[in-house]
DNA sequence: ATTGTATGTTTGTCATACAAACAAGCAATG
DNA sequence: CATTGCTTGTTTGTATGACAAACATACAAT
């Protein structure tokens, strides 16, 4: 991704190519909205969680505004619903939501990967099958962070290629909920595997440039990843549809802030 | 839609029924945010337009905190991308976007429609048939924003009979969008009569229960929307791909600020 | 023509203030 | 005892003022 970035730019003989300045990350309200997704997504606030801007507040180091504004952004990515004079609430997914969260990103994988494989370039063909022998590498190794961070690149190559900027973004917005239980998804026995079969079948379809092979792949995967969270949900108690748990203390006394 | 609003609550043995009190719309910043979206969507605002929070707190009469959380919620909705420093631009779309952003749309309506077939009651069935009648009364009558109004209700009740929250919620953020070209839609010759016959597929299918059905109507529904634009696009010149047309006045004199 | 400097503008962030909505306790009342 | 009403503390919603940093532009110097 990153590799092409500095090319083209013609500046003389002697390609200059270094690299951008810090843009010191982006601005501080942006920031804290990660913090805090990132946050919701590792359940350190659960589902039904009130936030109340002050804690966050101190929390993070920010001032008001910062998180206020935060607040906004998370709030229209429906992670977060905010009563009025009530403050947000995180969001708690009943099954159901689950059920549609998956059925919408899989038809908009399948979009996407119908039109990969039409649009893409080889190059992007290329880099696809080599991020799937990665994938199987460090899957073969037990190494989960560097599956995950393997499969973002995935999806990635997957998304431009397909040079449908619109349901790429929806699907990144989708996640950030769908990140709320996605942690069934990996827990479940076999999904590793499972997964690496899906991904071949994919690289495959991508190789023969057959968009309704693609497609279909594409929306198999993401059946096999909603399939093993219903059954984690059937399982185990679901972890997300409960309230807010102690967010009273005993008395009336200066709570000790939880810490995020 | 509101009619069920206040039933099972069971209070006693007359069921009381009153409406709710006026919950004074909603809060000042959602009401700012509305206001800013709908300048958009009328291009009062156009593509491309640089928006200045003071220009906005004076013309709405809020100040800047509102303002600027409004414009955290229109930016985490893709109508508007904001340059640090440099503030929101009101995006423009080009005819990739349109196409991609029908395109989406296409297969969440099949998703809606297909979950029709299957979970909606037969009153919402029903209502879907008498909608369709006022439609084509109101598009007799050539009464355009009657018209606008009963395609809304008529999706909300596909939306609500579908019983998948998480698709709706996609489709209606898609819809700010796309509103920013809907009028193109409106102005083709023709469309109006293609709309009718497209709804009445629609509820046809719907009545009959036939999820692949309802699911191909609603994917031509959205199609025929889409080429009506296209051909649009194609034909005169689109409107939406500008630069900000006058944002620097001529020299640095006390501009009198532009009515929105 | 290029470079540097000065100046004004706009955003990003913070701090503070206050009214309105809300929640919970306690008191008064029937 | 249940209900009602008052009181009080908490939290959000909104406004305002302030200031540094980033940016844009005009103007001056080379």
């Amino acid at each position: 991704m990153s590799k092409t970035l500095n090319d083209s730019a013609g500046m003389g003989e002697t390609a200059f190519r270094a690299d951008r300045i810090e843009r010191k990350s982006l601005t501080l309200r942006a920031r804290t909205a990660d913090a805090i997704r990132q946050a919701i997504a590792d359940h350190r606030l659960p589902p039904g969680a009130h936030l109340k801007e002050r804690d966050l507040c101190e929390m993070l180091g920010v001032s008001r505004t910062s998180v206020r504004e935060a607040l906004r952004h998370l709030e229209s990515e429906l992670l977060i619903e905010t009563v009025p004079h009530r403050g947000p609430v995180v969001v708690s997914l009943t099954g159901e939501d689950a059920r549609d969260l998956y059925k919408v990103r899989a038809v908009l994988e399948g979009v996407v990967g119908e039109q990969f494989a039409t649009n893409a370039s080889d190059e992007q063909v290329a880099e696809l099958r080599r991020l799937a022998r990665a994938m199987a590498k460090a899957a073969r190794k037990d190494a989960p962070q560097v599956t995950l961070g393997i499969i973002a690149d995935f999806y990635q190559v997957l998304f431009a290629g397909s040079k449908n900027r619109i349901c790429a973004q929806i699907i990144q917005s989708l996640n950030t909920r769908i990140s709320i239980f996605r942690r069934l998804s990996l827990a479940s026995k076999g999904r590793p595997k499972a997964m690496l079969a899906e991904v071949e079948r994919i690289v495959s379809a991508a190789e023969a440039r057959d968009p309704e092979a693609l497609k279909q792949a594409c929306i198999q995967h993401v059946e096999g990843a909603c399939a093993a969270v219903m059954r984690q949900l059937a399982a185990g108690m679901g972890l997300s549809g409960q309230q807010k748990p102690p967010d009273r203390p005993a008395k009336r006394v200066n709570t000790g802030r939880k810490s995020i």
